[in-house]
RNA sequence: GGGCGAUUAGCUCAGGGGUAGAGCGCCAUCCUCACAAGAUGGAGGUCAGAGGUUCAAGUCCUCUAUCGCCCACCA
């Protein structure tokens, strides 16, 4: 009998954060990987969604006996990071191009830990059973190879290939964005009639376009060939208006300002006048027309969409200001017919929101419509192999699959995975590494720091040396070579490396004899800088006239490749045996596209397999008025504070009851405070548990009574929610597994169960030893309660560890004692009836107290007649004089005069009334609900001498029908004597 | 232009054929010895609208309205 105090969640959330259950394979294994949070600053509430899901799903199965492994990490986040760390360098008055690559990737680097760290204690204090030995970095050493050996086996195959096409261009921050990085926001513009004169003769055609100064950049007219108003102009030459000078086309030709009108099928009729300017190089159907009409492209905007020299007079305008100029000109040289108000979906970059310019570059695509990528990633969902949940998201992906387009996966940023290309500058030759391409260990790692960035081609032993032996940045544990050792080299058992080992094997290279042996050499000294030199040969001429590309890859490129790169692919690791395919992802639908469907892709196509199980697609999570949650709108709720002030359990517990299959789940910080309370309610049964368990209740136990009819009962409740809690985690229905927690626990076991038990913990002998009936009141306490705090832990694991301790389990840790399931024989209909029955008995007379207004602090005698439920008062005579505040109940042969009735089913009971008293609000009471019953026995009447109910409606419902009409009768009847009895 | 989702108590949402549920808020009475972060009782809803299927419809189907989201190379 302890007293385990008030609930503090700070210093109890504190102690429990560094506990790490460590899981057994007694019963087969369980892995997720968690979709890695952006470097980009620290976790918002949608991550601690995610994180709670994920680590609901994990601690469930881990005391279910799974060796489950969810491995942590983190996404570089190629723009969004270097986004982050340019304004940061802003604030400082520093400028990235003018601290050059070299400085600002030292920059990101030492940014990196900084938000890594923050979102590395935003877990733990989330309470998240990541296995942090686990921990990868999208741009760690290992990950860098599996990127370069993946990008190398899609290029040997074809399925990436480099191509001048028009892509997405970003002006602000000068690179290609992919398809999926272009938001489209449909707004109001203007669409501009353009009068382009006949070459030659008397006429002219009009065009329509939204685009009026991109008219610069025109190589032709395009018309539908079946049009009738432009089909005897067809072949003609048009003037194109303002441009009186030579523009030079992409490959240097000259192009006139002469411009045929030509035919095409794409063109549709109905829109504006039939006639559309062609612009190739600033428009993608455009672009696509000029290709299949053999049509120069004319660029007229440089990278910062500002107009070049091509825009003659307009060089060195904006665009939009282009724009305004243009069409300035054109109305004075009375060109412009008419503009029409018009509404266009206009691109805008995810990141800074800057108007996307079409661009023509020279990129970097993998061709994802492929049957070999395409085909296998649509199968992998319509087999069923991989399951989405909710099940409509599987429509979605298979609708994008369906219209994909190539992935244009290279980006002009600095920060990300460099292209592993190097092309050749004699023969042009496109080499692709990766140090597959060098057989010696000793290479291959120096060509992996190379390529990573990390030494340049020219080194000293010194530099390796110290790179090798330096903290991973992934794992500071571990050096960087043992980092590769456990990834990428682990069969190199004895694998040692440094900068005298290296020197020796050098010079061995070096060694002249070698020179003769073998076919060329890996190094060259350099004696001037005292440097070698690692020497990579273009694979066509042999030449080492070789220069890597600068492009880096889309960040997602990486991300794709997550649930097994992870695990040491491409290697053929223990981890990716043991763990992969993996068996389940959480995630948002937002990133569906981005992620989900390319992890599909590359998995399928890279291990043959499903990257994944089951897919859980959660909601998105919206401020209180359902708008995004964002820095500038300042309606973010920091989930740090959340956890600061209302603890990381009751935040848990409220985004696992929130979390309804939608698409929104709208968030204030008063939704958390409900659920605080929830956390409180349990310990403070928990407490008074503690405050009435004997220290030595299980040596006493044989001294213990059968149980009681209220244990059997709450033994009942709590195996059907434990049936509940069980089947709804294998569906991911969090919020109907956390409600039927919250229900049990507060209105069955507290209101109910500890009040009823409370009489039976009272009761001692006279030497003040627990009575047998005390005894078995609180093992079963103790019994019911344990298995409680095992359904509750995976939602709420701190306070249940806590609580844990206190009780007398011959398992340490609650995570040992395993997950409960329903026990078929802990199932009791007849004690669940009675106990029912003394439930509505307890309240009929609270509410007749009530509706008396007798305070609840006077007690009240109780009279009652006989009746088929007579028996409560005599077996639960204690019970219910504690619970309704009742001095003495005694059997009455009638009704005492002046007293108020009540009655619960046939049960009727008398109240003595208080003096003064005026029935009033009894008898509105009864009146309402006896209207009520009118109504019911109306439609009960109707529904019974209904034929067609009567014959095709199943038996027992007709049974059940008949039922309620009879009570209701019989009840409608009883009230309408009570309430001419009270008057 | 296609597609998806939502519409149930004042608010947030459960309920997916058999006569409406929870939490918060509200009203009333209580600081009763685990808990005022609490206890007890109570008020409050023709389940967006219209049709249909069915003996029976928040629940299934169709249409409409409103709101929200996603996708899209109509210049």
């Amino acid at each position: 009998m302890i007293d385990i105090g008030k609930y503090d969640h700070i210093e109890l959330e504190q102690k429990w954060q560094k506990h790490m259950p460590k899981s057994e394979n007694k019963n087969g294994r369980f892995s997720v990987v968690i979709p890695p949070p952006n470097v980009t600053g620290s976790l918002h509430m949608g991550h601690a969604l995610n994180i709670t899901l994920q680590d609901i799903i994990c601690r469930w199965q881990l005391m279910n006996g799974k060796d489950v492994m969810w491995v942590p990490g983190f996404d570089h986040a190629g723009i969004a990071t270097q986004y982050v760390v340019e304004k940061k360098l802003q604030s400082e008055g520093k400028n990235r191009l003018e601290i050059g690559k070299g400085e600002f990737l030292k920059a990101v680097w030492e940014w990196v830990p900084v938000s890594r760290e923050s979102i590395k204690s935003q877990l733990l204090s989330l309470g998240a059973v990541v296995k942090w030995d686990m921990e990868r970095f999208t741009m760690d050493e290992g990950l860098s190879r599996a990127v370069r050996r993946a990008f190398k086996i899609l290029y040997k195959e074809g399925l990436i290939y480099r191509s001048n096409y028009m892509i997405s261009w970003c002006p602000n921050d000068l690179t290609a964005l992919s398809d999926l990085e272009v938001e489209h926001e449909e707004q109001p513009s203007e669409l501009y009639y353009i009068r382009y004169n006949l070459e030659g003769e008397d006429g002219y055609i009009v065009v329509a376009t939204t685009r009026p100064e991109t008219l610069l950049g025109d190589v032709a007219v395009a018309v539908h060939p079946q049009d009738e108003r432009y089909k005897n102009l067809v072949g003609k030459t048009l003037k194109l208006p303002l441009v009186s000078w030579e523009r030079l086309s992409e490959s240097g030709k000259p192009v006139s300002y002469k411009i045929p009108l030509i035919a095409d099928e794409r063109i549709k009729p109905e829109f504006g006048t039939g006639a559309v300017k062609i612009t190739p190089a600033h428009d993608a159907l455009d672009f696509e027309i000029a290709l299949s009409h053999g049509l120069e492209k004319v660029n007229v905007m440089d990278e910062h969409a500002v107009m070049n020299q091509n825009a003659g007079p307009f060089k060195g305008l904006e665009r939009y200001e282009a724009r305004k100029r243009i069409i300035s000109e054109l109305k004075t040289l009375g060109l412009l017919e008419k503009i029409e108000p018009h509404k266009s979906a206009i691109g805008r970059c995810y990141r800074c929101k800057t108007v996307i310019e079409p661009r023509v570059s020279s990129q970097w695509f993998l061709k994802v419509t492929d049957p070999r990528i395409k085909e296998k990633a649509i199968q992998m969902v319509t087999s069923g192999r991989i399951k989405f949940i909710p099940q409509g998201w599987s429509k979605l992906y298979l609708q994008w699959m369906e219209n994909l387009r190539d992935w244009c996966i290279s980006r002009q940023i600095w920060w990300g995975h460099k292209i592993p290309v190097w092309h050749c500058n004699s023969c042009g030759h496109i080499n692709v590494f990766d140090d597959e391409d060098f057989d010696r260990v000793y290479d291959k790692i120096i060509f992996n720091l190379i390529a990573d960035g990390k030494i340049s081609q020219d080194f000293t032993p010194e530099e390796v040396e110290k790179i090798l032996k330096s903290p991973s940045f992934t794992a500071p544990e571990l050096t960087v070579l043992e980092f590769y050792k456990k990834f990428a080299f682990y069969k190199y058992h004895s694998l040692d490396m440094d900068a005298n080992s290296l020197r020796l094997f050098i010079s061995q290279d070096l060694n002249p004899t070698a020179i003769l042996t073998e076919k060329k050499n890996r190094y060259r000294y350099n004696p001037k800088t005292k440097t070698y030199r690692f020497i990579l040969r273009c694979q066509h001429c042999n030449s080492e006239d070789l220069i890597q590309e600068e492009d880096v890859l889309d960040t997602w490129f990486s991300s794709a490749l997550w649930p097994f790169s992870v695990f040491g692919w491409p290697e053929d690791t223990k981890a990716l045996k043991d763990f992969y395919p993996t068996d389940l992802l959480v995630t948002g639908f937002d990133i569906i596209f981005f992620w989900v469907a390319r992890m599909i892709m590359m998995g399928s196509y890279f291990t043959n397999e499903a990257p994944f199980r089951d897919v859980y697609i959660h909601a998105l999570i919206r401020d209180e008025k359902g708008q995004k949650m964002s820095k500038t709108k300042g309606n973010v709720i920091d989930p740090l504070e959340v956890i600061k002030d209302y603890g990381a359990d009751a935040l848990r517990f409220t985004l696992a009851i929130l979390t309804q299959q939608g698409r929104d789940l709208k968030l204030s910080t008063k939704s958390f405070e409900g659920y605080r309370h929830f956390i409180n309610k349990l310990w403070n049964a928990g407490r008074f548990i503690m405050m009435n368990v004997d220290k030595d209740l299980l040596s006493k136990a044989i001294y213990s009574s059968a149980p009681g009819k209220e244990d059997l009962w709450i033994s009942s409740k709590l195996n059907k929610t434990a049936e509940i809690v069980n089947k709804s985690l294998e569906n991911y229905e969090f919020s109907q597994a956390a409600r039927a927690l919250y229900e049990f626990v507060w209105s069955d076991f507290c209101d109910w169960y500890i009040e009823l038990v409370k009489v039976r913990l009272k009761s001692f002998t006279q030497d003040n030893q627990p009575t047998p009936e005390n005894i078995s009141a609180q093992l079963s306490l103790l019994s019911i309660f344990e298995k409680t705090l095992r359904l509750l832990h995976p939602f709420i694991p701190f306070v249940t560890s806590e609580l844990w301790q206190y009780l007398p389990s011959s398992y340490q840790d609650i995570t040992k004692a395993g997950y409960y399931h329903k026990d078929p024989s802990g199932i009791f209909p007849e004690a669940e009836r009675e106990i029912e029955e003394l439930i509505g008995l307890i309240s009929s007379i609270r509410a007749l107290r009530a509706d008396l207004k007798i305070p609840p602090s006077s007690k009240v005698n109780l009279f009652y007649l006989k009746n088929s439920l007579s028996h409560l008062f005599g077996e639960f005579e204690a019970q219910i004089k504690t619970l309704a505040k009742i001095e003495s109940i005694e059997l009455s042969q009638a009704r005492p005069p002046s007293s108020g009735a009540g009655y619960f089913k046939d049960q009727e009971f008398f109240i003595p009334l208080p003096e003064n008293s005026s029935p009033e609000e009894l008898i509105s009471g009864y009146e309402r609900r006896l209207l009520e019953l009118s109504k019911t026995i109306e439609s009960l009447n109707q529904k019974l001498s209904n034929q067609e109910f009567l014959s095709k409606a199943p038996e027992e419902e007709v049974e059940k029908a008949k039922n309620i009409l009879e009570d209701s009768k019989n009840e409608a009847l009883r009230l309408q004597r009570l309430i001419k009895s009270i008057r």
